[in-house]
DNA sequence: AATGAATGAGACTTCATTCAT
DNA sequence: TATGAATGAAGTCTCATTCAT
């Protein structure tokens, strides 16, 4: 009994902090994605996770601190949406379904803020490593996808796999600026087009 | 000889603050591609421009303002270029050139600035315009040229001007995102990648 | 003929600068009137007045000689209208007609203005000059009066002329903080109910 | 003893915050006394009491605010001031003790503020509701006063109580003119002078 | 003579950061 | 541990003033 009060008490402790820093993250998310990447306050950020206006500082130290957490914490939510896309086929097939899978983009203001992390890359080190990462992650997964394909006979053989990779990441990147300058844009036609071309260009056979 | 002297007197008043006006956007263009949208100050752009650092704010009233008129400039610069690419055939191959054109890009600089612009352009309503139309008239151009190639017959019939006017505008715009990450990125293999995909997908015979 | 045109012209220029600084003096009036002391700028007092922004500068070499500017024009406008009240009965009656002339107060906006200039007098040396000139000159012409009405047998002898001139002259000072800070007050039967007290203290017989 | 020590160390947040308003506050009464309504900077505001440049705004969050907050101060210091005053007898007794107190006036330089805070709120919405306050009040204490006047018997009944109260205020607003713009000014006498008048006009039986 | 270009100082205001409780 | 008090630096913006035309 004793124990274990103790113990819930212990990890309070250490669980109500992750908990904490974890709100204070996705509040500075919303604020980036609605203010830019440097327009919002420390403060705001203890008001729009519902603590003190204190707490962040306190917590991260630093802005710059904040914001590199901001950028990890989309970085791994992106992962995770990539994980959660099921495996039926395997090769073009699925190097479709990927596609899709990133048009129909989980949350608006999580996309927002990825394009002022992005961005904001290009000047800060600490983004640019973390923001590359994610580049490579997702060329890497269409590379590698592009190879199966090629194996398994639904690609063609004389497919160069890092240049397509690239040059689809390429387009899912650029129909990302059209979804947030204008959410009603239809962006679910322009990648079917996409699709389309692509079949014809490296389908095998 | 002496008119020479005469005009370059008589035009000063009114000249003079036009040069000030034209060297300041320029310096500020400079700005907000090394330093972000909107990490720089009025009085650093004075100084770069070899002004006050009082003059910045003298004339154009509010930093938000120059920002528009930095972003302006650098849409007109881009119609400027547009216009530039001497015409040699029409339809098909004119896409391929517009498209190494854009990628073979003018300046880093003026691109890293308009990745600035874009991003901020997502939550600034007076960018918003301004990039829109950029977007608008790039789209359009495009357009326009794929359905000269279908009358010219160098482009199916069964293509979608608009739809692939996007498609090709989205990959350029995703590109640029390399770009500027990582200016040794070779964007030019991943071009003619995209061209070689796209003359498969809509040439015709 | 000839030298008429000519006559009309040397006056044109020395006329048609002392109708600028006329017009600048009341627009700046204005301005002090609606925007305090120093709430405006000499380019706004330009503006008003219809003339180049510069002019103010141009003229009176500095904002403070400008605003001590309107505090002469303004004492010299209350001379004016000192001197318009026409005398019928002297002694105790034409302090009354004083009394009613004072409150009856011509323009708002310039009554205004001049309760901003004898605020700021407390702390402007120069503008105190001014202003204690039209101090001195009011009680001075109230107490002629009173000594006029003793000698004529409209007021107690027993009066303190200075004395009285002063309590006059506080009252009409202070209704004219209502006044202008509620212009909706009344203030015609403060006054009347001031004279009626006047009459039983200092009226003879 | 420790207790004391205690208490000290347990007030302290709170109370810090709000000592150091008022002695913010008692520096901007100064600052508007000397310098006029705006004439001071809110950097100057915290050096005089003994702050950072950067507190004033810091709590106030804006100039106007803060001049706000000397209007009030100084308000409530007059009522304290009011209340201070012991009853001796009451109705034209006490109206005059009154006056006196009033002309009396404590501190120089509160009585300077005052006076620009009122030629202030002729043109500023939030000023003049505070100062409004204290007109009222101080117009209502007269009145009051009055009519227990006519009810003791020492003051006439057919007085109208609003209006003399009117006057009376009128005449102490007035007087206050010379007194800030000359301090040797004889100004107790100016208020014998009144209040003489007043016995004569108001004076029962 | 008059305009307005250009300077430079100064004020308000906002905040990241540090510090005390 | 967490709150918020306090600092100090920076930045925007506004103008009086000077200067060129």
């Amino acid at each position: 009994m004793a124990a274990d009060v103790k113990t819930k008490k212990r990890r309070t402790q250490g669980e109500r902090r992750e908990e904490a820093e974890s709100k204070l993250i996705e509040a500075a998310t919303v604020l980036v994605a609605t203010k830019g990447f440097d327009g919002f306050s420390l403060a705001e950020v203890g008001d729009l996770a519902g603590y003190s206006r204190g707490l962040p500082g306190h917590y991260f130290g630093s802005k710059i601190e904040l914001q590199n957490r901001v950028a990890e914490h989309i970085v791994s939510e992106f992962y995770k949406d990539a994980a959660d896309l099921p495996i039926r086929k395997r090769g073009l097939q699925r190097v479709n379904d990927l596609i899709r899978h990133y048009i129909r983009v989980s949350k608006l203001e999580r996309v927002k803020a990825l394009t002022f992390l992005f961005t904001q890359a290009q000047i800060e080190d600490s983004l640019k490593k973390t923001m590359t990462r994610l580049h490579n992650q997702a060329i890497s997964t269409l590379k590698q996808e592009i190879e199966i394909g090629i194996e398994n006979g639904s690609i063609r053989r004389d497919v160069d796999p890092l240049l397509q990779a690239g040059v689809i990441y390429a387009f899912l990147r650029g129909q990302l600026a059209f979804a947030v300058l204008d959410p009603s844009y239809e962006t679910v036609s322009l990648g079917e087009t996409f699709i389309a071309n692509l079949k014809q260009s490296i389908q095998a056979g």
